[in-house]
DNA sequence: CGAAAACTTGATTAGCATCAAACCAGGTGG
DNA sequence: CCACCTGGTTTGATGCTAATCAAGTTTTCG
């Protein structure tokens, strides 16, 4: 498993449909809350050429730790896990980017990148090149503001992750991915499951842990119709489940 | 255990010793690691004397979670840990900060401090305001983008910390952690130890694996001359111990 | 000196890893 | 079309690791 394709970046040029970039941007869904929700469309009318839109199938890596980028992406469609290995060869999911996140700051630092980027489901980026970046922020001093914000945003996630998903019993962690998981769920209630080796990375357990918790949370009744990586999911269930469980 | 004295931070001035801050400044052990290493001289002078030095005892907070803090703070002596309530309540211990470290970055972006600081050790820190901040970054662009390092570091430290020290069997957790703490030892190779609660709440287990770990390792040579808080370290029966352990 | 806090150690138990087997879906080629 | 394979999943049996409960010891501090 991993990186089947190990050029997935470049090829999927190709795979993008072809209206004029300008298009994609002005409407582009998450504009409002992008990086460049501040700039106005004649400023956006100058960038857009330079922005392109990239398309990754399920487990295709965006980028790797490592990798000297030049570009941050922000996230249009799908879930990519930021993963890394530790120094002892095992692999570990750092946490996730879904819709408007922006990843691959450190790009901007002229720094390699500090984890892999591997899309777990389609997913559609736009790909900002860093000397964009420097470019907009002489004319757009807000610009440096907004990035701090995502560098904090980005901060609040790992300690978030760590407190709620990286301590406990196997079963309250997998509720607690359950409860973020639904961050990332789509608008009818549909939401995205995980392979059981991901969940196993993202919560230093077993893949068979992973599937037998899964199970017993199927059978309660807090996950419905799971389909292996689709499931519906018994919000008001899953919050007394977490609340039962008052810790170890 | 915790905060026994609310208001540790104002109590501070008074503990102080009370050099005029100009000499302070300009001797600074860590001036050229810390957020004013790219200013002269004479930028320095202007600024000196809107910085406070503080000194914390071990258990005094510095600041805590939600509070709406104005300044930032330069370590310049002793460990501070940033920990955090899960949403269960239990206490997580989520980095360390130590000599040269700047935290409570997200002050600058009017944001409350995500975060408990409390002393682990003697501390001493400078308290630099937020207005301050921003008053410089106009005179000096180049700060922007030290403050943007900074927030990368953070972040570096905090998936470092996901990867290594919250995952794995307890005595490679253990071992990591007395890798990662000879970072914040003495130069003379005296290591300061965390009380056997505060590595279960980094660690994520219970005080008393902590204090069978340490006990072992202690017979094991790899902690020597341990008296309770502060021990010394053998580099290679370490590294030896951390190989042999090829993971769970 | 006495009380409280931190630390150590032991006995028992619960939780999860490990090893192993079977199951299922999707794709491939005969 | 079906036999086959492959990768993901489920479930069971067993053993090890770390939590829990419980003393007992050392250190700290008033």
């Amino acid at each position: 498993m991993g990186q089947p394709l190990p050029i997935a970046v470049t090829s999927t040029q190709a795979s993008g449909t072809y209206r004029p970039q300008a298009e994609v941007c002005a409407s582009c869904s998450v504009r409002q809350f992008a990086l460049f929700g501040a700039l106005d469309e004649a400023a956006l009318a100058q960038i857009h050429y330079r922005i392109a839109d990239i398309r990754l199938e399920p487990g295709q890596t965006l980028y790797s730790a490592q990798d000297s980028g030049s570009a941050v992406f922000t996230v249009r469609r799908g879930v990519l896990r930021m993963e890394r290995s530790s120094e002892s060869g095992e692999r570990r999911i750092l946490r996730l980017a879904g819709r408007t996140d922006l990843i691959g700051l450190e790009s901007i630092l002229h720094q390699t990148y500090a984890a892999d980027a591997v899309a777990c489901t389609e997913v559609e980026v736009c790909r900002i090149p860093r000397v964009l970046i420097d470019e907009l922020s002489v004319a757009h001093p807000g610009l440096t503001r907004d990035l701090m914000k995502r560098w904090q945003r980005a901060l609040d996630d790992a300690d978030e992750w760590l407190t709620e998903l990286a301590r406990g019993p196997a079963r309250h962690r997998m509720l607690r991915l359950l409860l973020k998981l639904s961050e990332y769920g789509e608008d009818d209630g549909r939401l995205w499951l995980p392979t059981r080796q991901e969940m196993g990375a993202m919560l230093d357990m077993t893949f068979e842990t992973a599937s037998r918790l899964v199970s017993a949370l199927r059978r309660e009744g807090v996950l419905k119709s799971v389909d292996g990586r689709q499931a519906r999911l018994d919000m008001d269930a899953l919050m007394v489940a977490l609340r039962e469980d008052g810790e170890r």
